[in-house]
DNA sequence: TCGCGAGTTGAAGACTTCCGCAATTCGGCA
DNA sequence: TGCCGAATTGCGGAAGTCTTCAACTCGCGA
């Protein structure tokens, strides 16, 4: 019941695991796209694209339909923003509080000497 | 330079990729603990632990020392609650959303008959 | 100093993901 | 109807990930 939800978790985050993805999501947060207009910005043979493409919809956060002859593809909901906005507010904490935070830890520490974290 | 900045952030989310790992920084956000509380509460072969630790220590989101003889764990940022805050509302959003969104995008464009997104 | 428990590392095997190619489907238009 | 461009699918090989087993390191107390 309960269990399964870190599976879940996982498979939503493993789905954004991959450039081509990432990419297509941060296009979209601007407005529904056609398939047309994604290939010619991210560089990426047509059916890597579409494989691509055919992740994000399985997984539910984008939808396609179709308008004037063309494939478009829309975000399902906004909050796309958000995790895109977190993952890079991490990647720039991490850059930069790794070493300070190990010290910092460290003094609140009784004992010590941890070999270095390799 | 500013180009494998999408490869830098899908690696950021592949590491989130895996129930273990999402399960360690969900009980890391209270606040340090040691490998054998993990241990404990997870339910994996030590190995398999020590292995998921491994490259959550790699990517830098978490930092180990040793305190009274054990080997803790902690955030090296509290920015992971974001990520994993953002994740759990996509998976509702996602859930919900789906159906009734695609009807509300197709509303919008004068061409129709999707054929059904599979 | 020796031995023990805590944690980590290395390696092998099963499994999954990624990529480009060729073939296919689908809708629109002459 | 027949063709064309748009997009998708299936497939095979290369590359990566996950899990488990055994071996190893490290600090601490007897």
């Amino acid at each position: 019941m309960s269990v399964p939800l870190y599976q879940a978790k996982a498979e939503m985050f493993r789905m954004l695991g991959h450039p081509v993805r990432i990419r297509v999501l941060e296009l979209l947060q601007a407005g529904p796209r056609p398939v047309r207009d994604l290939l010619a910005e991210i560089d990426v043979e047509p059916s890597n694209l579409s494989q691509q493409l055919a992740v994000l919809r399985r997984t539910g956060v984008v939808v396609s339909f179709r308008d004037a002859g063309l494939v478009m593809y829309a975000l399902s909901t906004p909050d796309v923003a958000d995790l895109l906005a977190a993952g890079r507010r991490i990647l720039g904490a991490v850059l930069t509080d790794r070493d300070g935070l190990l010290a910092e830890l460290r003094a609140h520490a009784p004992a010590d000497r941890t070999g270095g974290n390799r």
